[in-house]
DNA sequence: TTCCCGGATTGCGATTTTTCAATGACCTGA
DNA sequence: TCAGGTCATTGAAAAATCGCAATCCGGGAA
C-alpha cells in the first residue's frame, strides 16, 4: 500500500522512485484524503503544517479581500502542490477548497523541513514548483484581469480547455457563473451573458446527454475573441 | 574590490558572506551594472543567462500582451533577484526596464546550476525568493485588479509607500500616470482622475521644492479609500 | 407528478470607465 | 526668451459594466 502511494506521488511529480524509496519516513508520513465539492482543504488564517499534493480533481485557491469579497487566485489540478506558502509563514494566505471532488495527498512540513536538511537538492526541486505558480500568477494579471470582459472570459474558457486535454481540448468542463466570476474579477451577470453570448454565437455548444457544465468549444473562433 | 561586493550582496540578503568567501568563483562572477531611467535590463523574448541582484532603484517587470499593451507585473527594489524565471526556461517572460536611476549585479545563471550541484541547500535559499514573488503576484491580483478604480489607486499608493519607509511611510515617490495606469490594467487619464481628486482632497500634498513625484499622504484617510 | 430550490439568464436604469480632444504646466535646447 | 516636447489634467459623450429584479430552467424531494 505504500508502495501504491510511492508510485502515484512519483507520478504526480512529486520526487521520483528512487527518493520515495530512500525516504521511507518521509513516505510514511503521507495520508490520503478524499474532499466533497465545496468543501476546504485547508483556510485562510489556518495554522500550517501540511502541503497538500493533488491526486484527482480541481481545487481553487482563495483570497479573501477586507471587503468581504473573495477572488480565486489560481487553479490547480492533479499533480500540483499546495499549501507551500506555509512552509515560508505560519498561517495560510489562502483558502483552498475543492471545486469538484477532489482526492489528495497530505504531508506534513516537518518532513519537508527534514527532507531539506538531509537532501536539499530534493528540496530544491519541490522549490522549483514555484516558479510553475509564479507563471500561472501572470496569467491571472495578464489573461485574466486586462481588457474587456469578452475577451477575459474567452482567455478563461481557453485555459480551462487545457485541464481537458485527455477528453480532447475541444471539450472544456466549465466552471458555475460565480466561480468564473471570482476569477475574472467581475459580476456573475457580467459572465452569464458573455456565456450566453457564445452559445448563441455556436462558439461553445451543450453537449447532449452531459452535466451541463460540459461543452464543446470552437477553439480558432475562442482564439480569435481574445484579441480583444 | 570583491569584498565590497562581498559585502553588499550579504547586505542585499543574497547568501551571507561566509557562503560568498567559501566561492570565490561565483563572486568573480558578479559584474555591477548601471541603467538609467526607461533602460531595459533585460528584454521580454531575450535568451537568459543571467539573474540580475538590484542594488540600488526600482526596477519593473513589464508584461507584453499580444494585442500589443503592456502591463506592470511587478515592482523590484533594493534586494531583490530579478531573471530567476530563466533558471528554469530558456528566455525571459517579461522585459525588465528601469524606473529612475538602477544599478544592478550580474550574475550568470552557470555559476547558480554550479551552486545547485556543489551547496544545494544555499540554491535552495536562493529559490525561497519566489514565495516572496508570489505573494507579490497575489497582490496584484486582490489589491490592484480588483475594484473600483479610487480604491485600486489608494491600494497603489500604499504599496509605493512602503519603498519609502526610510524617509517616513508618508511620504511617497509616486510613479508615472502611464506606470500606475500600466500596473493598475486601467487608462492614465482614471489614474490622473483620481489622484487629481485625492490632491483636491488633501489626501495628498506635493512637497514644496522636491521632484514633483514626491507627495506627503494621509496614510489613514488612504486606507479608507481602500474600503471601497 | 408537482413543488421547490438554486443557479443561470435577461432586461434595464444607474454607475463607472473609456475615448478623444483640448488645455495647461513644466522642462529643455536653440 | 521662445519653441517644441512630454506628461498631467480636464471636459463631454460613448461604451462598458454593475446592480437589482424578474424570470427561466433543471434536478431532487415529497
Amino acid at each position: 500500500m505504500n508502495s501504491e502511494i510511492k508510485s502515484e506521488l512519483a507520478e504526480l511529480g512529486f520526487l521520483d522512485e528512487t527518493a520515495l524509496e530512500t525516504h521511507p519516513l518521509l513516505l510514511a508520513a503521507v495520508s490520503e484524503h478524499d474532499y466533497r465539492p465545496g468543501e476546504a482543504i485547508y483556510r485562510s488564517d489556518d495554522e500550517s503544517n501540511s502541503v497538500f499534493i493533488v491526486r484527482e480533481g480541481l481545487v481553487k485557491l482563495l483570497a479573501h479581500l477586507p471587503n468581504g469579497q473573495s477572488r480565486i487566485v489560481r487553479l490547480h489540478k492533479a499533480g500540483s502542490t499546495i499549501g507551500m506558502d506555509g512552509l515560508m509563514e505560519l498561517s495560510h494566505r489562502h483558502s483552498a477548497v475543492a471545486v469538484g471532488a477532489v482526492s489528495a495527498f497530505q504531508l506534513p512540513h516537518v518532513e519537508l523541513l527534514r527532507l531539506k536538511e538531509s537532501e536539499p537538492q530534493l528540496y530544491a526541486g519541490i522549490l522549483e514548483k514555484w516558479h510553475e505558480y509564479l507563471v500561472y500568477a501572470d496569467t491571472w494579471i495578464t489573461d485574466f484581469s486586462t481588457g474587456k470582459i469578452r475577451g477575459r472570459v474567452a482567455r478563461l474558457v481557453l485555459f480551462l480547455a487545457r485541464f481537458d486535454e485527455d477528453t480532447g481540448p475541444q471539450i472544456v468542463e466549465l466552471l458555475t457563473t460565480e466561480e468564473m466570476s471570482e476569477v475574472l474579477g467581475v459580476t456573475p451577470e457580467s459572465v452569464s451573458r458573455v456565456i450566453a453570448e457564445f452559445k448563441r454565437d455556436g462558439i461553445l455548444e451543450n453537449i447532449e446527454n452531459n452535466p451541463e457544465s460540459l461543452f464543446s468549444c470552437d477553439l480558432h473562433r475562442l482564439r480569435q475573441e481574445t484579441r480583444e
